[in-house]
DNA sequence: CAATTATTTAGCTTATTAGCTAAATAGATT
DNA sequence: AATCTATTTAGCTAATAAGCTAAATAATTG
């Protein structure tokens, strides 16, 4: 279960456009893009599962990527998983089900009322 | 439609522990707290709709607290409306339900097997 | 075991963010 | 019109974040 603090690290590590690209690659594929349809489908492919093949797709060096996917493994956004001498990144979609489901419960308890509706005329 | 900068532009506003409790706390009312269960639920009180009384919760100067709601005012995720002299703040709930809908997409294209699944084995 | 490949760590600089106080603005009340 | 209430703007400082290069580490290959 994610606490306050684990979520608040998590829309820290995604309100970064070079993070933020990184995670919509790693978890659309960099095909079809379920989270923004109107940017361009090609920042990164979605094989790019080491560092070294992410960072090819940006502009900026190696270890600045290193550290932005570093940000990401501890918002538990994504796993890292070396295998021989190349580090694996994977979706962490346990972690996307769990914030997918708090946005849910926020909204759908608002639909029916649960929650104090605001007046503004008073 | 929510765009990518927009998208951030919320992310980078929830990834600050005092505009994620202005938010969470306006959302849920303070009460019931469906972002976060695990913690204390009195940061601030649904009635706070001024932004007064959002300030009487926190230790910090009320241009500060101005500022935040500024910025989440920005991202889309509050609405502020002046009536007299007072403003009054509130959920912008469309902007959650985008919000949500991009991480159900997300959650269900993975379930769904939509997106390519990673090979860790090579 | 030297060289190569993949990645991280360290240490530095610059930009951004978050806080403050003081002053300005906007509207309501006396 | 003066005062009070609510909020924002301006301008400052300190902390954090994001970038860089150089060096270190870890595993593989020749």
């Amino acid at each position: 279960m994610l606490d306050m603090d684990d979520k608040i690290k998590i829309f820290k590590a995604l309100g970064n456009e070079t993070r933020f690209k990184i995670f919509k690659n790693i978890f659309t594929g960099g095909y079809a893009c379920s989270i923004d349809n109107t940017q361009p489908k090609d920042d990164i492919i979605a094989q790019a599962t080491c560092v070294s093949s992410i960072a090819e797709h940006f502009d900026f060096a190696l270890p600045t990527i290193s550290r932005h996917l570093k940000e990401l493994k501890d918002a538990k956004i994504i796993t890292m998983k070396k295998v021989k001498n190349k580090i694996y990144i994977e979706p962490n979609i346990e972690t996307m089900k769990e914030i997918s489901e708090c946005f849910t419960t926020l909204t759908n308890e608002f639909e029916t009322g649960v929650v104090y509706q605001y007046d503004n005329t008073k």
